[in-house]
DNA sequence: GTCTACATCTGTC
DNA sequence: CTAACGGACAGATGTAGAC
């Protein structure tokens, strides 16, 4: 049986155990520039406070239902999640983080599934002080709907799905929307073919589904049916690393971009080398901005190979504004930016070809080593290279963001 | 015509 | 006073140019 471990409105919750005088009122959570809303607590759904919507919209009615809005603060979730996720390693073996506040995980059928559950749900509560919600079912596609149903209980908060009868009834209430890789564009054609509940998608014709929708939803189909179709509970090295950010105010000045290009590679490499990774190719894009001309969309992508696999910020950054250089527009504002890397491989897993270059000089492979052990115990940016000239705080907005209370002292609140 | 590389789209949280 | 709409990932698909 696959478990998938859910948090129950994450944001909000890490922001929570920090400001108990938060606990059962309206609280959200917004994105970067404080543009959308990302999480709600229960209050504020209830308003209601759609997810996504732009804050300025609904600032007014939000705040009179007395509701307390807070810029989204990463380092305080990634690190929650760092230590939800070694607890559920702890306590299940292998797990597959799904996103930061989602993994699954595969226990034998001889365990007593609810009472397990009971358990790693009072253990994360107590000691990390996050909700979860717990769906227990033979698919991965079950589990999602498992554990929307434990969302919806008030208590204990956890569901098992198995086939059978009661499960033909779970699927017949369950909108075919809503399943899990049935997305905005797909699920209005299902409906057009007659298919509105995840009992009719189980039921339509493989071979249909396929033909019509390709390889993905037909697992998904399989997968309403009990037959697992998406294994891996392992964990895997990530395929490409993104970062990328909107800026508060359009940019149109070249050299200004390519300080933030810059400061982009820099993270998007020091993800890089902690997964202990290399990368042979780095992607970099612009965007306008979208809501002011919905059409003609200008920006583009740019694809860079290295030549080889690589660690090393110096060359990902000459790489990376060489392709700058190559989509911008003079005269154009851009509203966003972004880095990809990606053939990413694990270093231990390199195999040398006869045609690349030497693979990760040694020298190269010490020096960023240095660098990342000065920044790692000095702070993060004690060390940096000088095509990076702005923090992230010099173009990105977050008024209402909160301290950085597990990661550093200076945050700690003074309790008398 | 078919293959390949690439940008773009789709879906998810 | 006005304007103000995320970020990260995987994987599929559409298409222009190469063969």
């Amino acid at each position: 049986m696959f478990f998938l471990f859910d948090c129950d409105n994450f944001f909000v919750s890490c922001e929570r155990i920090f400001r108990p005088d938060l606990k059962n009122r309206p609280v959200i959570v917004l994105s970067s520039n404080d543009g959308c809303v990302v999480s709600r607590s229960y209050e504020a759904k209830a308003i209601p406070i759609a997810m996504g919507a732009p804050y300025f919209k609904i600032e007014k009615v939000f705040r009179a239902a007395g509701g307390t809005a807070l810029s989204s603060n990463f380092e305080l979730y990634s690190d929650i999640s760092r230590r939800l996720m070694s607890l559920l390693r702890q306590e299940c073996g292998g797990i597959r983080i799904y996103s930061v506040d989602e993994a699954f995980a595969s226990l034998p059928d001889d365990t007593d599934h609810f009472r397990f559950a009971l358990h790693i749900r009072n253990r994360i509560l107590k000691e990390i002080g996050i909700p979860v919600s717990i769906g227990i079912a033979p698919t991965k596609t079950l589990c999602k709907i498992a554990s929307s149903l434990a969302k919806s209980k008030t208590f204990d908060k956890i569901e098992i799905l198995t086939p059978g009868q009661s499960l033909q009834t779970v699927l017949k209430n369950f909108e075919v929307k809503d399943v899990w890789g049935v997305g905005r564009r797909i699920a209005p054609k299902l409906n057009f073919l007659g298919i509105f509940t995840a009992l009719e998608l189980s039921s339509a014709p493989l071979k249909m589904i396929r033909q019509t929708f390709g390889i993905n939803l037909e697992k998904t189909a399989m997968e309403l049916n009990g037959i697992p179709c998406q294994d891996a509970t392992t964990e895997e090295t990530a395929r490409s690393i993104t970062v990328s950010r909107s800026f508060e105010r359009e940019i149109s000045n070249i050299g200004q971009l390519e300080a933030i290009i810059a400061g982009f590679t820099d993270t998007a490499c020091r993800r890089l080398r902690a997964q202990n990774a290399a990368a042979r190719e780095i992607a970099v894009f612009l965007k306008t901005n979208r809501f002011k001309n919905p059409v003609g969309q200008s920006g583009g992508s740019f694809l860079i190979p290295l030549g080889g696999p690589c660690i090393h910020t110096g060359h990902f950054i000459t790489a990376a504004k060489f392709g700058l250089r190559q989509i911008f527009t003079p005269g154009e504002a851009y509203k966003s930016a972004g880095v990809t890397l990606q053939a990413i491989e694990e270093i231990s897993s390199l195999q040398s070809s006869l045609f690349e270059k030497s693979i990760l000089p040694p020298k190269e492979q010490k020096l960023m080593q240095v660098f990342d052990n000065v920044n790692n115990r000095l702070g993060a940016h004690t060390v940096f290279f000088a095509a990076q000239t702005v923090s992230p705080q010099n173009f990105t907005r977050g008024s209402f963001r909160s301290p950085a209370y597990t990661t550093s002292w200076d945050a700690l609140p003074v309790v008398h």
